[in-house]
DNA sequence: GTACTAACTGACTGGTCAGTCAGTGTAGCC
DNA sequence: GGCTACACTGACTGACCAGTCAGTTAGTAC
């Protein structure tokens, strides 16, 4: 048995229970009781309940970047264009399989937060800036290449991040089957960004 | 003075506090103080700490759908095209008046109430309806006139609906000043839809 | 002035919460 | 065995919170 077991079980848990239930919706006993430990054995390890979200985050934060750079070292891709869409796809299917990532990335509480305490913002950061590069490294490739056509790569990223981000949403509030759009929204983004004088 | 005056003062402070600092983060107490009243006067107008949720939902509820009812039926557009994207600016404007509205559609928690309020998820329901009826509504226009060109008004709706709620998330998230991607936003919805046979 | 009603309130309650503390158990080292 | 350090825990505390209730105030009708 591994020495952090606890404090990994911990964690685990804590993810879960934050993305799910939110930071003042989450108490420590049901974290404790969840992974069947004492109540005050969580505060052996973690100073506070601020200081269990913030080390969430961070292990969040390793997840993404990990998994990104995982991809990106496996996968080839044609052109820039083909690299933008196969890089959504895989933002899609992220949140798919590692849904709390993406639930607690989207708890307003993370972002209060993030105005106070820079460590939390730094983790924020570093989050965003993964994923925002990704889009934009491909849409750079793109115009170099002729496959792509936009005024401002910068930009056309953080547009394109922040519509996976709400087709994402839409779909967790289980009021439209979003799912559904994912093929449609590949599809917008072509259309969006894809050099017609080719 | 009007006999409701107590009564609305804890409906636009409530509005204001659930908005801000979500469900479980605001008390009741707070609410009281902050509208100047006895905390037992909310417990005479509202039956509980949802009841009174569901009402601010109800009072937000009416303020979209009157605010964008108002718009267009004084605003006239030349084609689908110009009225989609009018809806899209307007969409942000009154994100911007209007902060709380859309602060507390963000708020996990009415997802979770929507699952099981009946009530709730009506109000909900009728919110998103009247956003993406709009954007429909001009999509469909468009195709008729030749402005637009997409293989489904529904599905191509409801993508920019999340494109918007995404950018005006990212702002609300002040991590990036998204209130510069607005114009290039609107420029890519427009590269999106328009029809480039005409 | 009396009777009735609606709006409102102070004082209270039972329960939950984050965090503390004084310990217990245990493994390694001499 | 004795010592130290670490992991862990049960029992506790003071603060806060949603909701209750008995009672006060003020307007209106007769």
């Amino acid at each position: 048995m591994p020495k952090t077991s606890k404090k990994s079980a911990i964690l685990a848990m804590a993810t879960v229970l934050f993305a799910n239930k939110g930071f003042t919706g989450t108490s420590m006993t049901e974290v404790a009781s969840m992974a069947d430990i004492a109540g005050a054995t969580i505060f052996y390890h973690f100073k506070t309940k601020e200081d269990l979200f913030v080390s969430v985050l961070e292990s969040v934060k390793t997840g993404i970047v990990q998994e990104f750079s995982l991809f990106f070292q496996e996968e080839q891709f044609d052109s820039g264009l083909e690299m933008l869409l196969g890089a959504i796809a895989f933002h899609l299917h992220l949140a798919g399989t590692n849904k709390e990532w993406f639930l607690l990335l989207r708890r307003h509480y993370i972002y209060e937060l993030a105005a106070v305490n820079p460590i939390c913002r730094r983790y924020l950061e570093d989050i965003y800036t993964c994923l925002v590069d990704i889009f934009e490294k491909a849409l750079t490739l793109g115009q170099q290449d002729g496959s792509v056509s936009v005024a401002s790569a910068r930009k056309t990223a953080l547009i394109i991040l922040a519509m996976v981000d709400g087709i994402m949403q839409l779909e967790s509030n289980n009021l439209y089957n979003a799912g559904s759009l994912y093929g449609e929204l590949v599809a917008s983004c072509r259309r969006m960004v894809e050099n017609k004088q080719q």
